[in-house]
DNA sequence: CCCATTCTTGCATGTTTATGCTTACTCTGC
DNA sequence: GCAGAGTAAGCATAAACATGCAAGAATGGG
């Protein structure tokens, strides 16, 4: 039985009975008790499942959905957010942007960190529920695909924080078109966010790099850092290289 | 049974019939009562409930309701919910409240319609990813215990709203007591917000009759109709009757 | 097509955790 | 203040656990 079809059967179950009994579950499937507990670790640390003693339970509905309906490469995008968690500090303010590189940043930030995140992403604040940080919500129109909200009301929110670090999402990062977005409503509110931040990094997972969307958030030397793992001797990244970007090299 | 998945199972108890009796429950779950006094301690250390002799009762309700939130809805608050959302017409505007039934609320929705939705919660916001409506997020520090965002922010936010209907989520619907919830701040927020819509129904399944918290939120007549399903013929629903309660049959 | 590399899986190891039992203590109501 | 129910704490045991390791499967370059 293939890993991902395995996984995607225990989260099934999750969304059925409610838990997941490593022990039966096992031996159901005819695999050993460590296969099942090792796939449950994995899916707690995407944010999917909740690891508990004897088995799972599952995540808050919400973060599943919106976290399932994106089911692409979680390492890259993993090792991007635990280093991007490492910046938070205790007692600092942070923003977060929307997204799912932005939910795995949730995950990784340790659930006992006393700091303040202020997000416009409804799935980010959700995900806080359970940390001890202090979570402020920018409100406005929910923009459904991404799950921020934006428009003028969000924006004036925005102006009235003040944060230490803002922890940006983008779909593009390009040596030429710089920091993109597919969307302008949202390019603009990130552009805002970015403005309220002492220092801006951003969330560059593999697939990001090289590419390039719509509408421009920001130029590549606008932003303190660009946090990504891809590859260092390929193309796209040398061309970001050679166009002065900052690069962080995620681990 | 799994040690997490029984706590949620207290939790749940404690919310619906406000005590917990350790050898009760030891009884019906077939372990012993010293794993429920653990649990309880547990609990009360993590501040989900009040340890007394014989059991435990419930923390500030507020806490305990949004514990629960794992757990499974019962029927009554599917009937109260579902009843709710066909007061909702096509081309309206609705402000819809935090907590579970008004979570339940959001299920209810055809995913279709054409409406916009005003919600301080998080979660709420989260559910409606998927539904056609509009929905426009009230930011503001984000209440923990019941996923809302509250606070002056929030209360400004929610006053350049204008609605057509408000469903409120209470934890106690009182003869005496009126409208009530666990918390002074969400107190404040709700009648805030039904001073923004033209009409206002209260959700209120079946354990909230007869139960009252700390603050009060709005005189029982303050309120267009109060949704539930609980007996007619029961004591509480008779004094309810009695003090004028506009009641609404949910079926 | 083959070999090297990586990934997955199951097993053995030592460690941690949950649970029920016992015992001695505490609380409550009479 | 006395009886009985309830309780905390310590202890033993079994289950669940993380980790390292090795065998087999999958993958990718030559």
């Amino acid at each position: 039985m293939l890993a991902a079809a395995r996984k995607h059967l225990l989260l099934d179950r999750l969304a059925r009975d409610g838990r997941i009994v490593a022990k039966d579950v096992a031996a159901e499937l005819g695999t050993s008790e460590d296969t099942i507990r090792r796939d449950l670790r994995e899916l707690d640390a995407e944010g999917l499942a909740v690891r508990v003693y004897g088995g799972a339970l599952p995540a808050s509905p919400a973060v599943v959905d919106y976290a399932a309906r994106a089911s692409v490469a979680p390492d890259s995008k993993h090792r991007v957010a635990a280093t991007a968690a490492r910046l938070v500090t205790p007692g600092s303010t942070v923003i977060l942007d929307g997204g799912t590189t932005a939910l795995a940043v949730t995950a990784a930030l340790p659930r006992d960190l006393d700091c303040t995140v202020v997000t416009h992403s409804v799935t980010v604040a959700a995900a806080l529920l359970e940390h001890r940080a202090e979570v402020i919500v920018i409100g406005g129109r929910l923009f459904k695909h991404s799950a921020v909200a934006c428009g003028a009301g969000a924006a004036e929110a925005a102006l009235g924080v003040s944060a230490d670090l803002f922890l940006l999402g983008v779909t593009g990062v390009h040596a030429e078109a710089g920091l993109t977005t597919g969307d302008a409503d949202e390019a603009a509110m990130k552009r805002t966010l970015a403005s309220r931040a002492a220092d801006t990094y951003v969330l560059a997972s593999e697939e990001k790099i090289g590419a390039a969307s719509r509408f421009a958030v920001l130029p590549l030397e606008g932003v303190t850092g660009i946090i990504t793992d891809a590859a260092a001797g390929s193309a796209p990244m040398r061309a970001l290289e050679a166009a002065g970007a900052p690069i962080v090299r995620a681990s």
